[in-house]
DNA sequence: AATGAATGAGGGTTCATTCAT
DNA sequence: CATGAATGAACCCTCATTCAT
């Protein structure tokens, strides 16, 4: 009796794959149980509800294994950078470098969380942490006065479709790390403090 | 052979606005032929199939129906701002200020952009108006360099996901002014020029 | 426009009926919609679906057309007998002699109340009516006193047997007369008045 | 090859409990393999496949034990009753006391004898029983005449629905003595010889 | 021009059973 | 003995589309 991983048995990895990868391809609403076992190379959809509760399990396995491997990627990024200002243009930097690594996965994951916001906590989650983060910041001086929900709405969305249009190809790194700086650029300047030279 | 406005004869009209209300209730995916039809009390759904080629056809004359609206609301709103950044800074809270307007028409137009890109040719054109805008403003100065589809793309998603954040609930006209003063705000900064004494 | 009878359209009283059949022949919980369509000459069961709203609804639509059936069978037979006991007398008879009229029919409904006691309302209004027609008669000195619920519950289902006993062949008219008079004799005496001879 | 009880192995034997009591909850049809199983804390259906060759045969084994079970309870209470009318009574008497004491066993064997009568033979048998009963009964003069089939098929039918009432609730052993002997009443008077006084 | 019945594919899910381990 | 993964059929239901009227 071994201790089972989040991803269980082997079985229920590669249906978690698979579905990713569909998801990824076709879009969370035409991921059927069909289409997800044939790329599984499953004979059939019963195979699936034999290892998930339903669609939403398997959609919630999905957003945890995606979880998994997007926070592994980008985790030790933003945390090594200092600072409220340099960890917001480390998560962009990261979120956009996260195409060349987890391709399907990122696609996958904005799809989710467009179309079945239920399933993904996690995605309510990146805005509220991107609230806090600019809640602190201007505390700190860090960022300018501003609404901070608003803001973070317009910022994460706007991070999800350049990725997502980047994920749309599969292009080279140095294209993804320049996109990157240039999204960062652009959201560091939106909230950057007042000059002393601007009028409020 | 008569000429044919964009709206039809006036079962077409029905059937549109009908359609544009479900896709804002219950998002693109789940607006079938049945429930379209039975909000707009149509019978059978065959009447639907009747006016319209497919779905897709019917989406089509939903969008340019729903670009219609938003265009004369918009349109003037935008000429009236003299230069390119009075005119982004116009742009972005006509666009909020919308949603007071035609809540259901924005709702549906955003779902349908995020869930159906192919059926709506004019969305891509809204990047490429930023982009243009974008970049002849910078040639002009007002804008600051900086990668223009890039930021178009993430400036057009961040204000989608305001707006539907915003078309959630019935917010008064006093908020969304607010509203879209923030937005606004942000994508200036943004895109501002490098002040004199900052470094490049 | 025509007025809708309780079959409402051909088809659906073509559905309903099939049903019915199925029903009595294989049982209420192996009726499924292939069954019930391939009965009726269907060539899918989408075709059910499209003129029921659901499994229930079709249920709801047999019990109604056995309950019609039936009713218009046995009412102005029990009407035509005067006093509690003749009544109790005519039910029983009537109920046992439909066997020969609408044998499937009879089948069927006893299966259904059965199985699927929520879908056939009229089903505990049967035994409250027996109930409600025994308090009277006590009242009246018709019957002897007796918790008239649980007779009531006895001496239904015990018809419902018998009934369906009979209807597992095609039996001659005057043996269901036999069969009825001989019950019909059972529960008269079952409920008759203490005479005067007996100790209470 | 050693010699098996009626419940062989001890799986089998909780098997069978667990299915008994999954049939006495949701009833027959539903009771599926998998439900079962949880019941009875396994982890798969498989084990049940394994230790019963088909649904069928798991059935017949439930209905041995409930049949042992039931047997045991009522058989010393009937055979201590002296003469066919006080056999009878002890019948009924005996069977609603069961409700008391093993309710899952009773709602279960009646919920199969009315859905898969096939594989229950021992039901046929008690009607048999009774058809019996009242034939020897009757030339005892302990009777009066009547159809032995259908009047034990109408009694004992009607005794299950009092008992299945009954053992939808838990109710006082005092309560089930007064329903017992109500319906006992009932039977004795509906089958008792004709009195004096009384016209053929 | 309009209707609404009919179609057939596909959706997710549950089922009893089999089989290699 | 026992396991649990795998199977394939059947379940009800929704879908966009077609077609005779």
């Amino acid at each position: 009796m071994r201790a089972r991983t989040f991803t269980e048995s082997g079985r229920r990895a590669q249906i978690v794959t698979a579905a990713i990868e569909v998801i990824a391809e076709v879009g969370y609403t035409k991921a059927s149980f069909s289409r997800i076992a044939k790329h599984a190379g499953l004979s059939s959809t019963g195979m699936i509800s034999y290892h998930f509760a339903g669609k939403d399990d398997l959609l919630t396995a999905c957003v945890a294994e995606i979880e998994h491997v997007t926070g592994t990627f980008m985790q030790p990024r933003i945390e090594a950078a200092d600072g409220h200002v340099a960890q917001l243009r480390a998560y962009v930097e990261a979120n956009v470098a996260l195409v060349g690594e987890h391709r399907a996965a990122v696609r996958a994951l904005i799809d989710i969380v467009r179309n079945a916001p239920t399933a993904s906590p996690g995605v309510s989650g990146r805005v509220a942490l991107f609230e806090e983060h600019f809640r602190t910041g201007q505390e700190a001086g860090a960022f300018r006065p501003f609404d901070t929900r608003t803001v973070a709405i317009a910022l994460t969305s706007g991070l999800d479709a350049v990725v997502v249009t980047a994920a749309e190809t599969t292009p080279e790194p140095t294209d993804l790390a320049r996109l990157g700086r240039e999204l960062a650029d652009l959201y560091v300047r939106a909230t950057a403090p007042i000059s002393e030279g601007e009028s409020a």
